[in-house]
Parts: structure tokens; sequence; C-alpha cells
DNA sequence: CAGCAGCGGTCGCGCATAAT
DNA sequence: ATTATGCGCGACCGCTGCTG
């Protein structure tokens, strides 16, 4: 039997194009979106480096504004990702990018959205890519774009609510961890920072059930070194007398360890800078890999949980914390820094390094002429505040679960995306079939 | 010879303009 | 006016070759 197709721009009421001429911007206003935004992680548009338009632009300037539940689809740089529209419409398209209307007679664009971000589409947009220098899909190409089509609308429906359902499923996992990790950075701030720990002032000591320590007077000294105040009794410590170790693997290759990059599934990912990002390991599916001997010669000494990775450049002061999964190789422009206990816990290490005193001094140190960066010798030179070792127990007792939580959700919707991503071909070409 | 700093090249993006 | 593509830059990547 010949399976049914629908060509789609026949699906389409209209196109939403703003190709072409550039929006003038302002300070503030209504948000406008580049093609940065639009990314298979996220079923609607993100907000990074977003700018702004002003009222009068954003009536009069643009051909078209999309509406909700149109599908935004990128023309340049990687043609064919596409996003949803929320509702209501919180940004306004900026170039390089299309908005579908689908006809609802025709399809909805529940399905629709499902089969574009499929990769059976996404390898048929490449196969139209345009330009020497950076890859575009033309307009008049859509024609020349065919959509599988299911035996009926209710069987389409059902797969594009399917994809719908996990992908929400996936953005509230999301949405969760941020706000825990969220709720980690305020507790940090807040006892790290401000310096309202819980202190108990008839014992003299920090406790949990005490009082805010700063703000109910507790006893501040000057640090010289920081230059601010610090609670009496607390340290400041270069982080050469903070660590046990750092791990530098920078520069190794395989070829030089008598191997090569090995692309099983069951080699171990060699992380490199890029793969850090947020405090998360991202996009390690193109990462590359090696096999155990390799990794066995790479890495005679292995990662081990509470080790802090942080990327030395391109771009510099990235962290990871490691915990649960630590079979790693680390590659190009990766240190492990591994705390020493008996001076600081590992997790405070991390939030004073990734989110406290660390990071303006790590970005203030870099060095370089093509690609800033930092040294090791530098790095080891960082001030890091050392709170009293009891406080540190304390914020790392309410941490540490925090943290191990954040990660199990990581994983879940690492697997829930496969699920839905190795579902969804099967659900096309009515291998399997939603009653 | 191992460790590692940083170089040269490529890619992708924002924007502008050439071509139609 | 609309569409296609060139330009320049910063981010990024893999590797070379210097140095102790």
């Amino acid at each position: 039997m010949k399976a049914k197709v629908s060509n789609l721009t026949s699906l389409l009421l209209t196109i939403v194009d703003n190709r072409g001429k550039t929006v003038p911007i302002s300070e503030s206003g209504f948000p406008l979106i580049a093609t940065n935004c639009i990314k298979h992680s996220s079923i609607y548009p993100t907000s990074e480096n977003v700018r702004y338009v002003d009222d009068k632009t954003k009536k009069n300037w643009f051909r078209a504004h999309p509406k909700p539940n149109d599908i935004i689809f990128v023309n340049r740089g990687t043609p064919g990702r596409v996003c949803l529209v929320p509702d209501p419409v919180p940004f306004c398209v900026a170039q390089d990018m299309m908005g579908f209307r689908c006809d609802p007679e025709k399809i909805d664009f529940q399905y629709l959205f499902a089969v574009l971000r499929s990769d059976y589409i996404q390898k048929k947009i490449e196969n139209f890519h345009v330009g020497l220098v950076i890859p575009h899909f033309k307009k008049g190409d859509l024609d020349n774009i065919t959509i599988p089509r299911l035996a009926s609308r209710e069987e389409e429906l059902a797969v594009g609510e399917i994809y719908l359902t996990l992908s929400k499923k996936i953005e509230l996992n999301n949405c969760l961890n941020a706000q825990l990790e969220a709720m980690a950075k305020t507790l940090y701030d807040y006892w790290f920072v401000q310096f309202d720990f819980p202190f108990d002032f008839a014992q003299g000591k920090p406790a949990a059930t005490g009082k805010p320590y700063k703000s109910s007077g507790g006893k501040m000294v000057y640090n010289p070194e920081l230059k601010r105040e610090i609670p009496e009794g607390w340290s400041v410590k270069n982080l050469n007398n903070c660590v046990d170790t750092i791990l530098d693997h920078r520069g190794k290759t395989p070829k030089k360890l008598a191997g090569e990059w090995c692309n099983d599934s069951d080699g171990i990912i060699a992380i490199s800078a890029k793969n850090i990002k947020n405090g998360k390991l991202v996009n390690l599916d193109s990462a590359n890999k090696v096999n155990n001997e390799l990794f066995n010669k790479w890495m005679p000494d292995k990662l081990i949980e509470g080790d802090i990775l942080m990327t030395s450049e391109a771009p510099a002061g990235e962290f990871y914390f490691i915990l649960g999964e630590t079979k790693y190789c680390m590659s190009q422009r990766v240190f492990a820094i591994r705390a020493n206990l008996s001076v600081i816990f590992p997790s405070v290490l991390y939030f004073e390094l990734s989110k406290g005193n660390g990071l303006s001094q790590i970005l203030s140190s870099l060095s370089g002429s093509t690609v800033f960066g930092i040294r090791q010798d530098v790095l080891r030179e960082i001030k890091v505040l050392v709170p009293e070792i009891y406080l540190q127990e304390l914020f790392n007792n309410i941490l540490l679960p925090q943290l191990r939580k954040i990660e199990v959700i990581d994983q879940e919707t690492k697997c829930l995306a496969e699920i839905r991503d190795w579902l969804l071909p099967m659900l096309m070409n009515g291998q399997v079939t939603v009653k």
C-alpha cells in the first residue's frame, strides 16, 4: 500500500515571515527571540539572549506576528529546528525563521509539530540546504517537504499528543530542577554570602535551630584578602591549600596514547569544555568516547564523587559537580578539582567556586591571545572562603540529598527523551498504533 | 618525555545587502 | 518588496610543539 503523504505548504493557512530585514532594537520592551532560542530541548522557544522591541515597533514594523500554536521554523544556521508558540504569545520573532499556521481543517498542529521534529523530516530538510558557508533552507523548498499521514485525524492527534505529553513531562522535570537549584543557591547565599547562617548564641556555635548570625549581631572580622568582613573563626585560603589534587589531562589525544576514539555505545564518554554548561553535562551524545584500555591509559587516576569539574577555557569557569556516575574521561580544557576533606566539604567548595567568591576571581584571571583561559598555577592561587567546619557539615547535610535528587530527576528526563524519540518514528510509520 | 598553553581553522549567528 | 546569500566576529574544536 502506498503511504499517504501531504505537501507541507498545502496544510498551512499562513506563513509568518519577517526575514530579510533587521528589527530595530530597544533597551527594554517586548521580547524579541532569534534562532538560537529555537531548540529541540524545549517545546517552546527559550529566552536566551533575548533582545527587546518597543511598542511602536511591535505594532508597525513586522509583516506579521505568530499566534498561539503556530510552529516556528528556523531557516538558517540549523535549518529545520522547530518550536511551538505558547499562549499568550510572549515574544516577537526576528529574522531567519518562519511561523507556520496549520489549517485546522487539514491537520492538527500537535501532529505536524511532532513530525517536523522527527529525524525523518529533519534529514529531509538537510538535503535541501544551500549556502556556501552557512546552511540555509529556502522558503520555496517547503513545497518539496512531504508530511507522512496516518489513517485518520484521530490517530494523528493521538501521536501528536503523546509527543507533547512526554515533552511536557520533560519540561516539568527541568522546571522542578531549576527550582531545586535556585533553592540551593539561595541557601548558599543566605549562609555564606550574607552570613545569616543559623547560630546558637548561647552555645556559641552554629545550630540548625539558631538565629541568623550576622543580622543577630554575630561578630565579624575584616579580611584583607577578600577585602571584606567575614564571620569570626572562618578563614580564607588559597585554593591550593583546599585541594587534595587537581587532575589535568588537557592536551591528551588518543593518537598520542596509541589509541583512537571509539564510537561503541558502551564507550566511556570523554568530557571537554563544550560538555559542561550551567552546572550540567550537555551534548554527551556527540561527545567522543574511549574504550576501557585507552581510558585506563588516559586516566590512571579516576574521577570520584565530589570531584568538581571546571572548564579552563572556551569558555572558562563552567562547573559540574560529580555525583552518581563517575566513569568519565577528561578530555580537552577540563580540570577536576578534588577537595581536601580535612579543610572543606566538596559541596561547599563547589558552591564557593562556581557561585561564591571563586567565579569572579577566575574570570578576572584569564589570559591568552586567541583563546582566553586560566592556567593551573593561577587557579591554585584563587582565594577560597572556608567556613567553620561544623557549619559546612550542616550545609552539606541539607544540600547533598538535594543535589542527588536533581541528578536523579535529570536521569529520568534523559530517559523520557530517549523513549519519546525512539517511539516517534514507529508511530509515524504505523509500526505502533495508538488505540 | 610528559604536561600543558595556546594556535589556526571551522562553524554558526546577527546583520546587511545583492539579486530578483 | 521580497528572497537569497555574503560578511565579520565570537564561540568552539582539534592539535602542535614548547618547556622543564
